[in-house]
DNA sequence: CTGTATCCATGATGATACTG
DNA sequence: CAGTATCATCATGGATACAG
């Protein structure tokens, strides 16, 4: 006989707004576009500037769905020619310490591999 | 004339451990994973028991991919039949308070569409 | 400058069947 | 039980061209 299938513990746990929130820093580049708008607001192209390797289409299609979230505002200045600005709203604010908690831990991870004297794995 | 580039404040910051910490909790499983071994170590059908829709096949490179990166073990038991049971790595551990930190952003941003009475957008 | 529209490549998943 | 093999599908992203 088979061992017994041990009940989890895993709780009705924040298992749902984790996904929420990962379905959101998903993909390659949300999570380094929200970290570019942690500092003073920033224009598309400054933004493209942050991000030498992402293409405007998905630079785009990231801050419209940060925007549609309610992390992040967007304000059109009436320059010449016109130009846009992005910025973190408070609830985006709040996405920070977690992706700091994150940036640490991936510290230490990288410091173990240093450590082992170990390629780091490839993607 | 448009606007001069402002220069980014964002310095040579933590933008690519946190890279690569998402590349391993990217994907719909691998932080779900991660949560369903934060108590007990689990078997490999516990693990699928705790997440039912997961396919065996997705799990099983899951854990791979934790396992090579020190985050999780794998200890097989010498049962009738044969069984495996994973476990955190106290490295893969710290990995807990970051998701947690993330997983109580979701939890405001799902109380926000609730207070604005909207439904979530879609993926 | 600020996007949008197309086309294409790649990676992650699901379903199903099968092995030890 | 614990995986692996194969096939099909979908989401994400890059490149390029084009529009307001």
């Amino acid at each position: 006989m088979g061992l017994p299938i041990r009940k989890s513990k895993v709780e009705p746990r924040p298992t749902c707004p984790l996904s929420e929130v990962l379905r959101l820093l998903r993909g390659a580049w949300a999570h380094n576009v929200v970290w570019s708008l942690s500092g003073e607001p920033r224009r598309f192209g400054e933004l493209r500037h942050d991000l030498p390797k992402i293409s405007a289409r998905v630079l785009s299609a990231r801050l419209r769905e940060l925007e549609t979230r309610g992390l992040v505002t967007r304000r059109v200045l009436h320059t010449s020619p016109p130009s846009a600005e992005y910025a973190l709203t408070p609830l985006g604010r709040e996405l920070l310490p977690a992706i700091d908690a994150l940036a640490s831990v991936g510290r230490k991870l990288i410091a173990e591999w240093e450590t082992l004297g170990q390629q780091r794995p490839a993607g």
